[in-house]
DNA sequence: CACCTATATATCGTCCGGCTATACATAGAG
DNA sequence: CTCTATGTATAGCCGGACGATATATAGGTG
């Protein structure tokens, strides 16, 4: 129940939430799985099978690129932002202040 | 593009949206997506087909109840918000606000 | 050695729910 | 009489989060 608001939470807001780590500086898959759960004080369990399943998806669309790289330990997928991924990400960054606003006005005062 | 987004916010909050909404006073669906329509600047559009299957699952979900009334003028479905959906309400508010408060510390400065 | 846990990536199938398209009905304006 | 706004409803499509599962390796413990 409380599982399930959750995962319709992250539908509009993953995509925002995993380029922004990534825009930082380069990481890897498990890293930026490790890095949103850290953040967001251990709500966020990002599962496998929603992650990277998103980075595929997210590379396919250009907002990302990736290389294997095993020089710094074990093998691993590293991702960057593309200038379209930069893009993307203040577009988005922009409309999810504006929509939280927007429901932050429609939940008044009720917060308690 | 920019509708695939609001579209998948609203995954995750438009329960809350709509309960809230009609916690304040009885509603009728066309009027609930004008005032949501409004609150949000004329952001989110709420598409009837998204609307009233909505409002039958909330309903079924018996988080709100409704009645047919035709004395305020054209026929219409009130809905009221139950003792159950005043409790959900509270709930979704609380988790709204903390992950409002997870994505907006992830995405950090890039406000712009 | 065997076993276990953490690290690291990947994919399949299921399920949920928002949206387009469509339908139907009435009130008021032109 | 037509057109627009009002008002509700449903069928079907489709994208995406997730559980389950698979695979591989590094490091620690008995």
């Amino acid at each position: 129940m409380s599982e399930k608001f959750q995962r319709d939470l992250l539908r509009g807001s993953l995509d925002l939430m995993v380029l922004s780590v990534v825009a930082g500086e380069p990481q890897y898959g498990y890293l930026i799985q490790k890095r949103i759960n850290l953040a967001s004080d251990g709500q966020v369990k990002l599962p496998a099978g929603t992650l990277y399943p998103l980075l595929h998806r997210l590379e396919s669309e250009k907002l990302i690129r990736s290389k294997w790289d095993s020089s710094t330990g074990r093998k691993r997928k590293w991702y960057e932002i593309t200038a379209k991924g930069k893009k993307r990400l203040t577009v988005q960054v922009n409309q999810w202040n504006q929509y939280a606003e927007c429901v932050s006005s429609l939940i008044g005062g009720l917060t308690s």
